[in-house]
Formats: structure tokens, sequence, C-alpha cells
DNA sequence: TCAAAAGTGTTCTCCCTACACCCATGG
DNA sequence: CCATGGGTGTAGGGAGAACACTTTTGA
């Protein structure tokens, strides 16, 4: 392959695109690392990412990355923000633009590539390379805070879901725990849920109302908890 | 000058920062904007920006740049996030880091450049360059939800500011009125301001109580309005 | 003297919280 | 039969919203 060179006048840094993958197991909230066949950091585990194309935006350079290196589609993509510290990769000035990515776990994972990957717990991340540490602790404070008015339980939840299933995943995402019968109030109260009518399942599913998520998304509405 | 050329194995977008720098005068929200000199875009207002050097981060490079091209030192200085749409400068690819930055409009405002900058209101916005436009509508949105849980008045308001200019800033931010009573019980209750001691203004004087604010941040609490 | 702004308190309502009982299912 | 999990209702407390009167200052 000929080496092909790309000439500017001032210098430019590489760009790339990194995301933390939040997923959902029903018990725990857990985020998908692959392990890094190359150097830099070979071995170490890292977020999925990549060196940005000339023509296409970040958003869609994470989604592209996302797909490639987990098999996965993400349900909700949202930018963090960049990283730009100077000495954050050894090899050459590399500034990365970090995602938030929700899935559903249940989805298929058929890894296309065969990077290794794996689910880990938030509270049991292994040690990563470059500062995607530093990412993850970030991603996590924004999701915590996204919590709050953005229904997360719809990207990383089944279509239908019982209230328990709902409220173990904010549990979980919060570190907290929630009366059983008010949280099941508060959340039906809000509107952004339907009940399944088919009386077959005992415990009752529910799945989410994006309709009137919209309409509240647009007065501005916000959770307590 | 001679022709220094910068050689990468793979195409690399120019990186520059962008700030949307916010002011309160006592009435409104400013935003602080520069005429553009040279094309593209020659005539045109635009956020203060410029390219990223080599050894400083995003963040360092906003501020220099803050500084370099109004004069003003930023109090407050956080990140928005990437713009990366790929034909958004017409010369090359350029991504561009956007900044929010609160200064005290009463801080000396020595331009260093001879750029002619001025304040405008946020509801008379002119035509900008690039995509300035859009950049500035998501840092009003997140300096809307900024406000619940950072004490902007801090950062836009002099030192000692009375309930008033307190009221008249979150309402001018948030476009909304609130209850005079009401608004000077919360923001009292809450326990961030301090009266000033000295009896010989008649409108009460209050300053930031940063110390109580740390710790609240750190329980992170929120502001309803 | 009058108008405009600032200081102060009370009531009502609603939402959040804490908490207990019943029913259905499955072992 | 019993244990577990799911469904439902109520009473109390606290914070926000609505609201009026008095005082001071400056024109």
């Amino acid at each position: 392959m000929e080496q092909k060179e790309y000439c500017y006048k001032y210098p430019h840094p590489a760009v790339t695109t990194d995301c933390v993958i939040f997923g959902f197991d029903g018990q725990r909230l857990k985020v998908l690392l692959i392990r890094r066949g190359i150097d830099p950091y070979k071995g170490l585990w890292a977020l999925p990412g990549g060196f940005l194309t000339p023509d296409e935006t970040a958003e869609q350079g994470a989604a592209r990355e996302l797909k490639e290196e987990t098999g996965f589609e993400a349900s909700y993509l949202e930018q963090l923000r960049a990283y730009t510290a100077p000495g954050r990769d050894p090899r050459e000035r590399v500034i990365t633009i970090a995602f938030i990515a929700l899935v559903k776990i249940a989805d298929v994972c058929g890894g296309d590539d065969a990077a290794e990957a794996r689910w880990f717990a938030t509270d049991e991340i292994p040690q990563l390379a470059f500062d995607h540490d530093l990412i993850l602790r970030d991603a996590l404070t924004r999701l915590r805070e996204k919590i709050h008015f953005h229904p997360i339980g719809h990207d990383l939840l089944p279509e239908q879901f019982t209230m328990k299933e709902l409220q173990t995943l904010y549990e979980s995402i919060l570190n907290v725990n929630f009366d059983r019968r008010n949280f099941a109030k508060k959340m039906i109260h809000i509107g952004i849920l339907s009940p399944i009518e088919e009386p077959k399942s005992r415990p009752q599913l529910y799945e989410f109302n994006l309709k009137t998520y919209s309409e509240l998304k647009n007065r501005g509405f916000r959770l307590e908890f």
C-alpha cells in the first residue's frame, strides 16, 4: 500500500472518537470495553473508538466505530466532550471526541470485528488505556445527570419491562434505594409509561409512551429523586 | 516566512476553539461577538476563537484566544462540545471545540487585538459566520440548564450585588418572571448568599458564600424554578 | 407630597415520604 | 401451608406559590 502523505501548513492533531457504551443486564449498569490488540497499551482494556474519517461527523464516526467494533447499534448516542491533553496519546497528538452510547444488551451482540469485548460492571472497571478512566468517570457523571430528564430506560431496557426492572435500573445508576410503591407512583404519575393491556402476565408490563415524553421534554421537565 | 509543512499518513482536520462569552449588563444577558476581518465570512459577526496550538489543551487555547481577542479573563470556562460537520468551514476540514465563558462585564474591557468586538443581547443576534448560530443556541440551552446547579451570578455579577440584580439575571437567562419575595426567600434559604453587614446602603447588598456552595455541590443540590 | 422600590409574613396547596395490608403464585 | 413478590392506599410534613401592607428614598 502506498504511503500517501497529507500535508498542512500548521500542525494538525489526529482526531478520534471514543464511546462509553452503557448497557443494563437486569441487575447492574455495565460498560462495554474492548481489549487492545496493538500498542500502545496493548493488552489493556479500552473504550471502543477509532479515527475520524474526512467525510463523516464525529457522531457518524462514533456510530460507525461502535458498530464495527462491537456489533451494537446505539439506541442513543450523545456527545460527551473532547479530550485534548497534549500528552494523552504517546504516539502523536491525538484529541478524542468522547460519546455516551446506550444499547439494549438483549440486542444481538454479533461483534463483527474479532476484537475481544466484554461487559464490566461500573464498579469493577479494570485499568484502562490512555485517559479512558477519566472519560468513563465523566460519562457516568453525565449519565447520572441525564437520568433526570431523559427516559434512559427506553434505551437500556427491552420494549416491555416490569416496574421492578425499571426501578433496579434507576437504583443501579444512581446508587440508591427507592421505596417500591413511591417509585411506581411517581413514574406512573409522570405519564411516560403505558401499562400493557394483555392480562396474561402477572407482573404488570409497561412500555414507554414516547409521545407524552416528547411533550414533557418540550416543556422542560425534570424528575427529582 | 518559510513555508513549513506538517505531514501525516492520514488526513487530519484542523482544530479550533470558539467561545460563547456571556456577560450581564444589569438588564439583559449579552454575548460578545467579534467582526471578522478576513474571509471567509469577512464582515460577519462571529464567536471569538482560533486555532489550537500543539502544546495546549482546548481549555488553555480557549482561554488564550479569549484573552487575545477580547481582553477578558473568563471567571468561568466550560467546554460545550465539538462541532464536526465536514462542510462547516469552506477552506478545509476544521472541527471546533466550543466553550462557554462567563465574564464580568464590569471588568476592564481593554481589548488587546484591534478586532471590533461588541456585546449583543441574546435576542438580537445578527447573522453569524460558520455554524456559530448553532453553537450559540446550544450554549444558551446549556446555560439555562447550568443555572440550576451553578451559582452563575458569581461569575456574571460584581462581587457585591442586590437581590434585585440577581433576580434580573435569573429572569433574563430563563425568560421568566419571579415573585420578588419568593425569589429572595428561596435564595436566602439555600444559603449561598451572605448579606453584607455595612448598614450604609439601603438596598441590601449580598455576596456569594462559596464555602456553602461547594458543600452543596458535593451533596448534589439543584435549584428548581 | 407622591411614586417607586425594598423589606417582611402568612396561608394554602400539592407533592414527596413513610408506612401496612391484601392477593396471587409457586414450592 | 407458607414464603415471596406484586398490587394498592393513606396520613403527615415540607417546600413552593400566591398574595398585601408598611417604610424609605428620591423626584
